[in-house]
RNA sequence: GCCUCGGUAGCUCAGUGGUAGAGCAGGGGACUCAUAAGCCCUUGGCCGCAAGUUCAAAUCUUGCCCGAGGCACCA
């Protein structure tokens, strides 16, 4: 049986968290570590914050605030958010960590060993009254070809052309405005990736099961000729270059924070070294299967240049098995804005409604074939829809007419009817199509399966009806109620990887813990009679409210945001 | 500019060679246990445009139009 090993890719410790940025890759990576781990599975699910680089930098230098005391407490403010999102991370590590520190040296070290390891001068701008080097986007100026004058210094987005932050005229910081700009010189790593071009392809051909969006990007890459890469930066945040004349530089952050997975591990491993051993993950582990999720900026890091060092190091480090690549949640046909306060974002939606709204219908429209968008009509129509009156008032009636008619009790079983078979028939049909759609990683599909099940339920209600069998034949009409319980708990155990609170709520109104619980069998036929007749059935309450169309018009109000589209 | 992906019912999307699908919205009906919810029935589409291949094209090819994204030192 094989062992899972997931990662999402790494929040950015600076910017707000938007839905989008939860959607592209820890909601759907805790979806799938939630489903394998209810069948039993081991599964390790590692995640962190990505501390270093120009923008934690410069956050800190805005907040008035030590880099190190910055990123601890954006570190601690985000830890809760998916705390708050019910995101079941094995660890949640950083980047600025000891162990992440120790690794990026060591992969440096192989590097060099292998003869992929460069030292090249380059010329970078830099700015005198910061006192210090600006990355190329920092850099503002006009643009030579069209005139305008935002262009930033790698590429101007009125025209188009790609830019040298040279080419720009009257260039300037776009950190202080200042004008005191000057090319200087300056040495750096280099990662020699090219040489690494033909085992790159071969490994990257292999993986003909990897999504479209996923492939193209990385053979896009290839296609144009791998280039050799920088990985250091002038900073002094970052992990130190242990090389003389790069005291005042830092391991760039794109080296080395794909090396946090593997650092976040040892995190947790070296939480509790007895019963953990974070190699047995990482070097060449036999039972294996590791996912990495992410949104589609972050492919090539992950499909060219981290296999790039990790196979550079000569050693047998894991390397990814499948990429779960996603597309962009937009806000009304436009970009969630950080800078803008357009959409929403993650404290603000936990603000608004509990976690398992958000999960639920992010999930049912995640953008997995194609980008997607986020309006808060559509927000409404899922969550009143589906989550309220498909499967929230299902458990509701139920519960209301055991309660009504038989004490709050199980009733007794009678003999299957024939809208049972059906029903059996459709959980068949449902519960396989969902195992096979999270097996495959298609959550958009697993949802959907999800709400047929939901929805069977009431349809066996409504043939059966119960409500009015129960003044004829009182035994014929507890059947059903009994089955109908049954039912709950399926639906309820379906439902844990996507709204597991929820579901875990239900689960304990049927005093059935969520330990207890597993994922759904191929047949159900013995599974409409695992309640207990007689015992105990509490009413868990509204599960879900519905989203008013004076939220939806407050809401979109508020979440507008700043800027025009 | 080059490249990739997409353009299917009012909306969000599924459907990769064989008589156009789902959910939601809209219309109608029977019911009443329930968060006026659920259930049953139903209206609705030159499948972006044009040409080609084929007995047969939403599906393959080419061109065009429109949209989104990538083009490496921004994370």
């Amino acid at each position: 049986m094989p062992r899972y090993l997931i990662t999402s890719a790494l929040p950015y410790i600076s910017d707000a968290k938007h839905l989008g940025n939860l959607v592209g890759s820890m909601l759907p990576a805790d979806v799938y570590a939630r489903f394998l781990r209810l069948r039993g599975e081991d599964v390790l699910y590692i995640c962190a914050t990505d501390e270093h680089g120009t923008p934690a930098e410069l956050a800190a230098l805005n907040a008035g605030l030590e880099v190190s005391e910055y990123c601890r407490k954006q570190h601690a403010v985000l830890k809760g958010l998916c705390e708050g999102f019910f995101l079941a991370f094995d660890h949640f590590g950083r980047s600025s960590s000891p162990q992440n520190h120790e690794l990026t040296k060591h992969f440096a070290d192989m590097l060099e060993r292998n003869g992929l390891i460069e030292e090249r001068t380059t010329q970078q701008m830099f700015s005198v009254a910061e006192n210090r080097f600006l990355p190329d986007r920092y850099v503002v100026g006009t643009c030579p070809h069209c005139g305008y004058t935002g262009a930033r210094g790698d590429q101007c987005e009125n025209c188009t052309n790609l830019l040298e932050p040279g080419d720009l005229i009257e260039p300037r910081s776009s950190v202080s405005g200042s004008t005191e700009l000057e090319m200087r010189e300056t040495k750096h790593l280099f990662l020699r990736q090219s040489l690494m071009t033909d085992r790159l392809r071969a490994w990257i051909e292999q993986h003909e099961d990897w999504p479209v969006l996923v492939r193209s990007i990385a053979l896009k890459w290839l296609d144009e000729g791998i280039k050799d890469r920088s990985i250091t930066r002038d900073l002094k945040w970052g992990i130190p270059v242990d090389r003389p004349g790069f005291e005042n530089k830092v391991f760039y952050v794109w080296f080395d924070a794909p090396i946090e997975y593997i650092g976040a591990t040892k995190e947790w491993s070296d939480a509790h070294p007895a019963g953990r051993d974070w190699k047995s993950w990482w070097v060449d582990p036999a039972d294996v299967r590791y996912v990495q999720f992410m949104a589609k900026d972050n492919i090539p890091f992950h499909t060219v240049t981290f296999p790039a060092t990790i196979m550079g190091s000569g050693e047998p480090w894991k390397l990814v098995d499948f990429v779960k690549g996603f597309n962009w949640l937009n806000y009304y046909g436009g970009k969630f804005s950080t800078s803008g306060k357009r959409g929403v974002f993650m404290a603000d939606a936990l603000e608004l409604l509990p976690a398992d709204y958000w999960r639920y219908q992010l999930m049912a429209n995640a953008p997995e074939g194609a980008d997607a968008t986020f309006t808060w009509e559509i927000f409404a129509d899922t969550v009143n829809k589906d989550l309220a009156d498909t499967f929230g008032n299902f458990v509701n009636r139920v519960v209301k007419l055991v309660a009504m008619h038989f004490e709050a009790k199980v009733p007794a079983y009678g003999e299957a009817t024939t809208e049972e078979n059906d029903l059996l028939e459709g959980l068949r049909e449902h519960g396989g199509a969902l195992t096979a759609s999270l097996e495959s990683l298609q959550f958009r599909k697993a949802v959907q399966s999800l709400k047929a099940m939901w929805a069977s339920g009431n349809i066996y209600l409504d043939r059966t009806a119960p409500w009015k069998s129960i003044k004829a034949d009182r035994d014929a009409a507890g059947h059903v109620l009994a089955v109908s319980i049954n039912l709950i708990r399926v639906f309820a155990t379906a439902s844990l990887p996507f709204i597991p609170d929820t579901g875990a709520r239900v689960l304990r109104a049927l005093r059935i813990g969520p330990g207890s619980s597993r994922w759904l069998p191929g047949d159900f036929s013995s599974e409409l009679r695992l309640a207990t007749a007689g015992s105990p059935v509490d009413d868990p309450g509204v599960l879900f409210k519905k989203v008013l169309p004076e939220d939806v018009a407050a809401w979109s109000a508020r979440f507008a945001g700043s800027e025009r589209r």
